[in-house]
DNA sequence: CGGATAGTTGACTTGCGTCAATCCGCGTGG
DNA sequence: CCACGCGGATTGACGCAAGTCAACTATCCG
């Protein structure tokens, strides 16, 4: 699925893209921002928590809060990432780094190697993610397939250089393989519960 | 202040801007993004907290977990809206909603009326806040000017039509006036704590 | 078969970057 | 006191990356 946001006079941007086994709307629990809605792409399983299940389970498995919020934590980090490609790099390093991170988090659920992965995202998506115009997103996907990058076909991403992908796209191998720095800690202790409760009442 | 990213090649891109009264340095508390760094802008006074502290300060505070929390969702809230700009907003119309949304934050903390306010940003530092260059930032505050806009002189941000300027920039006035949708609850129960605890260990 | 939706490509336009020159205020040191 | 250097602001000339418009193809589906 995707989370984007509808400008007046028709364009969007999408903020980020959701995959398998994420966790979606961590954001517009604490803080609903206007004119941001979700839409899903390919057919989607999903299960809806409400806010009362989420807290009590919170209370059983304490270390599921955490990981929650590290979750959260991680999908800011990632926002982080996009607003610094569309703002400073061009539409092929952007283009780049968004194919390899998308791999990097289908990789941790199983879903992508090195060699690419099944993705069913239309051009024109692409292009309101990267904040480029669909036209110009071909033209970007045709020249990296030229220099043997990656090519992007029939629903399926594949990386002719993997090395030569990292290299062009300055991308940062660390920034999504590890479980996180500080949640080396021996951590098990309650949890969120009582910050959510505290936010949205009993 | 500022914080920001830093690329290989020598560009910059500034993330966000935090005014007199900020809690800076949420977002690094539980995620480390690598290449990430903050600079100070004008003269700054500031207290260091340790997390140590700080979670005994939840201890005694329940609020201040909440509040907190609801801080760093506002600061996620306005990362999108900046990246959402970026993306898919044009160099005038960026810069206008930029100065209205400073002017927005500043006002809470009574450093800011309708009429303008006092900023010692300078042109390469709004260039490398909206992905642009600082020739064209200059132009581009040229134009707003000339249209009766703003005024952005000797530090001096000057509205000289504020209601123009929200039309213009299509600036949202709520999302930041409010205190928060969700804070309406009852709130006041502990807290923040053990979820910090959870993550960096005790 | 027609009508969506997506992809592809070419020709043209434009917003913004780059380069370069100038100007201004300010501090520093001779 | 003036010369100098420096960081910031300003403006013009020029080039390029990316947008827009438009035509054409491919595929799927009723």
């Amino acid at each position: 699925m995707c989370s984007y946001k509808l400008l007046p006079g028709g364009t969007r941007q999408v903020v980020d893209v959701q995959i398998p086994g994420d966790f979606l709307g961590l954001r517009s629990v604490l803080f609903r921002t206007a004119g941001h809605n979700i839409e899903p792409i390919s057919r989607v399983q999903a299960s809806e928590v409400q806010v009362r299940d989420l807290l009590e389970a919170f209370q059983t498995a304490p270390r599921l809060a955490a990981t929650l919020l590290w979750a959260a934590s991680r999908d800011e980090a990632m926002v982080v990432e996009h607003l610094v490609g569309i703002g400073r790099r061009d539409a092929k390093q952007r283009m780049a780094h968004f194919l390899l991170e998308l791999g990097a988090r289908l990789k941790l659920v199983r879903l992508a190697s090195n060699d690419g992965y099944n993705c069913q995202l239309t051009q024109y998506l692409l292009a309101d993610a990267l904040g480029l115009s669909a036209v110009h997103v071909n033209r970007v996907l045709r020249e990296l397939r030229e220099d043997g990058l990656v090519t992007f076909q029939q629903g399926k991403v594949t990386f002719g250089d993997f090395d030569g992908m990292v290299a062009f796209s300055e991308f940062d191998r660390q920034y999504l393989d590890h479980d996180g720095p500080l949640m080396t800690g021996p951590g098990g202790s309650p949890s969120a519960v009582q910050v959510l409760t505290a936010m949205t009442g009993p």
